[in-house]
DNA sequence: GTCTATAGCTTGATAGAC
DNA sequence: GTCTATCAAGCTATAGAC
């Protein structure tokens, strides 16, 4: 493809959004060619799987930014607070503050095609093996370290709702506070 | 009405099922109709709002059946802890163990309408007041019982997600076994 | 690689008989 | 109060020109 209208980064930057903001189902066709600026039957061309495909994609190009961005402080060398610090600062700005909600939580809603699940399940669980793997460090047991890890997931997953229904962010930036010691433990 | 073919009360509850696993905008009028028994003409003649309408009606009816049993025995008198332990029991009930979606989570999503909207923002409101009363009854002062009160909404919707996406409800029955504590503050 | 055009079905909602 | 029948608009997906 040496001339696409729309670059492959940014056009699944925009399926993210939509993804992001309606979920599966309510991801039309209509609404994403409005997003991306392409015309359905171009998206078929470029995802032969159709909508599927496309949340697809998103799901795992979004694993791949999250894990060079968000996670990649958390399997550095050096402090593991302060690692994990930086990671929640990560968070803070890969869900805009709180304002944008999480794919792992509009992807699962409804009944996904297997492999949207698939993709999804794989995405929460390279979250949680990254923070376990802190947590382990920090001296945790392996049962202690994925309580730990569950946990903080629980927590910002849960903050992202609570911000999307209520329009306060507070809640969700005090779980990012929290982060670091939820992990090590204190 | 002296003989409805679906009673009011079964009705709403087929109704909640859909939105809870489809969300507002992935419940469509078939689903719906398959789920309550009821063709699509006669849901428009229970609810002349159409969906919005029947979205708003099963949140009204939850907030009362929320409010009569799973918050009932925050309002009681006698110790606060024992209190929240059982509101945390009713908790489990009332979603399924963790396998049932929250409607303020699935509903919030997408563009629902306005009344739609509100409505959810009522029920997450009430909740956290109920949860804000006890633990100003412990001690705390108003700012801090309201950040006890969201914290514990924050962990309860997030376990809800974790186990949709995951499939695993021990973190959700964590959240749970903890949440006195996080009402009281130990 | 993108487009217009279209197929075929489903959507939310309404009209009117019973 | 529920139904069948229907509407216009929306949907996902495909065909084929450029």
């Amino acid at each position: 493809m040496p001339h696409p209208k729309v670059r492959e980064d940014s056009l699944l930057e925009a399926l993210q959004g939509v993804f992001c903001r309606h979920g599966f189902e309510g991801a039309s066709l209509s609404l994403i060619a409005d997003a991306t600026g392409l015309q359905r039957a171009s998206l078929y061309h470029r995802f032969p799987d159709g909508k599927a495909g496309m949340a697809v994609a998103v799901l795992e190009r979004v694993l791949a930014t999250f894990g060079s961005t968000v996670l990649a402080p958390l399997s550095k060398p050096g402090d593991p607070a302060a690692r994990v610090r930086q990671t929640a600062k990560q968070l803070g700005e890969f869900y805009a503050g709180g304002k944008r909600s999480c794919l792992l939580e509009t992807l699962s809603l409804g009944a996904p095609a297997p492999a949207v699940r698939a993709a999804v399940q794989r995405a929460l669980r390279a979250a949680i093996d990254a923070f376990a793997a802190v947590a382990r460090e920090c001296g945790a047991s392996p049962a202690e370290a994925a309580r730990r890890a569950e946990q903080a997931l629980v927590e910002v997953q849960g903050a992202l709702v609570v911000a999307r229904v209520s329009g306060d962010i507070k809640p969700f930036e005090r779980v990012l506070k929290a982060l670091p010691e939820r992990i090590t433990g204190d």
